[in-house]
DNA sequence: CGACGATCGGGGAGCGCTCTCAACGGCGGG
DNA sequence: CCCGCCGTTGAGAGCGCTCCCCGATCGTCG
């Protein structure tokens, strides 16, 4: 129900009043309670039960600085964000570490370039004790846009020049490519197709060299772009079977793509894996298992990085916090962070 | 990367003292610019862009008590938020609608019983001017912690007392399930079945109701008890064919249970739609769609659903904030919202 | 038993902003 | 030509909290 709260939420003031201490006591309690003796902590600590007082946050970051409180920016363009269960999970590995951190997450969301700066005035605008910033393009101007904010990205940025000592959390797209790959060729697959991801994103262009890494010179009409949607690996399979009636093998770059590129073999009555061999990437559980053939995957931990991402960046905060670490500072910071990927053999391939 | 700025960000007084005038005149244009003359104006906004100023949220908040920031509470325990666009595709309409309205979200993700408090704690805290709360089960115990922060629900609160006032945004979950299963009366079929959604949830009971209302004296046997998730269709739907080998129709309470009937009635080689026909509910476009059949199914605006959600909760803050309501009190608040549904044939009915 | 040191509590400043209120200046009407 | 009113600007008082600093207080050792 719509209401405004006219009564006064009860302050500080309140509560060492009711407790008979001063303002300065009260305060130390309600944070933690050192250096304060006993009868008192239990003194103050009923009159805040009593008064159901609240600290209020505007008032305590105002001096403090702190928000308790990080930012998470997606800045996926349109629906894709939603219709891939990857960000809800990494959403939810970060959600569970800031809760544990006493931190709150905002969300926001860019629906386009006019978003940025919004975006960027809102994090300038010390809101927020950092950012998580996912999904970034080679292009995007975001990360320009962010100053004086400690941010952690997911996945390995793209910008050319090493990534500026950027923090980010990735997985081995590269590696996890390779040992997919090599699992096609170890069964005897020889015309091994590759459907990529976004190339503007580095986890597709990651996975494409770890696709190139084991087929060296791969016939390139075996390589066609997708976008990691269903319908993007539809249509790239399509394209596939038609330049190359003869492949034997699909390494999708997510499995999404290979649960298009499944519906388009079934279509085109390809047995699989008889016939052609297809592997996905991410091991999206409903995806996955449920695809028929359910799909060999490779298998990466998304809540877990959300997980880590969040932690790196408490754990930075902390840091540069304690140990007035001098403006744009590295020291202490932490490192980026790349998990392994596994093989999940399903039928498949 | 992690750094901390450290050169202090200008202040209000800064912009006022580098524009010639006083910080009241500089606040004035920072928030708007009335009545202060146009040269003013200008100087003052020069320096707003030269010193890059941003205002500080906290100690506007000191002040106004605003905080242009809602929460979104979405109480679902465990996975299934996130195996289900549905949320996602809200939030999106929220986020947009919010962004219009220079509001954050702050989403609040709850995992068990223990973060109630901790939400209930956090709303209480006036960190935000209002809550939208999703996906309330019948004995939750959310609302009742949520005290002095004006509340949209998503989806009708299920508690006994006539739903206390609450303003909430649902759709025609009963006229959808009436409409859905006539229409597959009118397509001749007789032996009617029903997989509901979770019963703790009104949604679901309010699908069911709208079966009964057509299948009047429906064979209890005929309706079996799923949980919105494909694994409970697929349950579900086995256990109804066990039961009812003569089925000629399933309406199933939303998309991703019919998916998972669709996966039993093919293991089961039935064919869809000439053995049995199916119907799913919300329309979740990737999911109906490349369904085998296509899927016959009650479309929601989900997203239109957030967005009016916010509106509405936006609306009321305003209403509140201009018309001194006393505590509690209901006068102008808006009212709920039911958007209608509409049936979208595809192959499967 | 007294004095010194360590520790605890209280007073007060001030974080950056908004908003009220009073002062000021310019204009039109009498 | 003067008065009064309105529109514009500036000064200042807090919003609720943290934290520094100093005085009070306790324990303890000589």
């Amino acid at each position: 129900m719509i209401e405004q709260s006219t009564e006064p939420r009860p302050t500080l003031e309140a509560v060492a009043a009711r407790a008979g201490v001063s303002r300065a006591t009260a305060s130390r309690v309600v944070n933690g309670g050192d250096g304060v003796r006993e009868p008192l902590v239990e003194r103050v600590r009923q009159a805040v039960e009593e008064l159901g007082y609240v600290p209020n946050q505007a008032a305590r970051s105002l001096v403090t600085r702190r928000h308790d409180a990080v930012a998470v920016v997606i800045a996926e363009p349109e629906t894709r964000v939603f219709a891939d269960p990857f960000f809800a999970l990494q959403l939810r590995g970060i959600s569970k570490e800031l809760t544990a951190h006493d931190s709150q997450l905002v969300l926001l969301l860019t629906e386009g370039r006019d978003d940025h700066a919004r975006v960027g005035r809102y994090l300038a605008g010390g809101h927020v004790d950092g950012a998580l910033v996912f999904s970034l393009h080679l292009d995007d101007p975001l990360p320009g846009l962010i100053h004086g904010v400690p941010t952690v990205y997911g996945g390995r940025p793209g910008w050319s020049d090493g990534s500026r000592g950027a923090v980010y959390v990735d997985s081995d797209n590269r590696g996890g490519a390779r040992e997919a790959v090599r699992h096609l060729v170890g069964l005897g697959r020889r015309r091994i197709a590759h459907i990529t991801g976004a190339l503007d994103q580095t986890s597709a262009v990651d996975r494409l060299d770890g696709f190139r890494d084991v087929m060296v010179d791969a016939d390139p009409k075996l390589i066609a772009e997708g976008d990691f949607t269903p319908a993007g690996g539809e249509r790239a399979m399509r394209e596939l079977l038609d330049r190359c009636p003869d492949l034997d093998a699909v390494f999708a770059a997510n499995d999404l793509t290979a649960a298009g590129a499944l519906r388009v073999l079934r279509e085109r009555e390809r047995r699989v894996p008889e016939d052609v061999a297809v592997i996905g990437f991410d091991d999206m559980l409903p995806v996955t298992e449920q695809a028929d053939p359910p799909l060999t995957t490779v298998r990466q931990d998304i809540e877990e990085m959300g997980r880590l991402m969040a932690r790196l960046l408490l754990r930075g905060l902390d840091r540069t916090a304690s140990a007035g670490v001098p403006a744009g500072g590295l020291a202490g910071a932490p490192a980026s962070v790349v998990l392994p990927t596994t093989l999940v053999r399903r039928a498949s391939a």
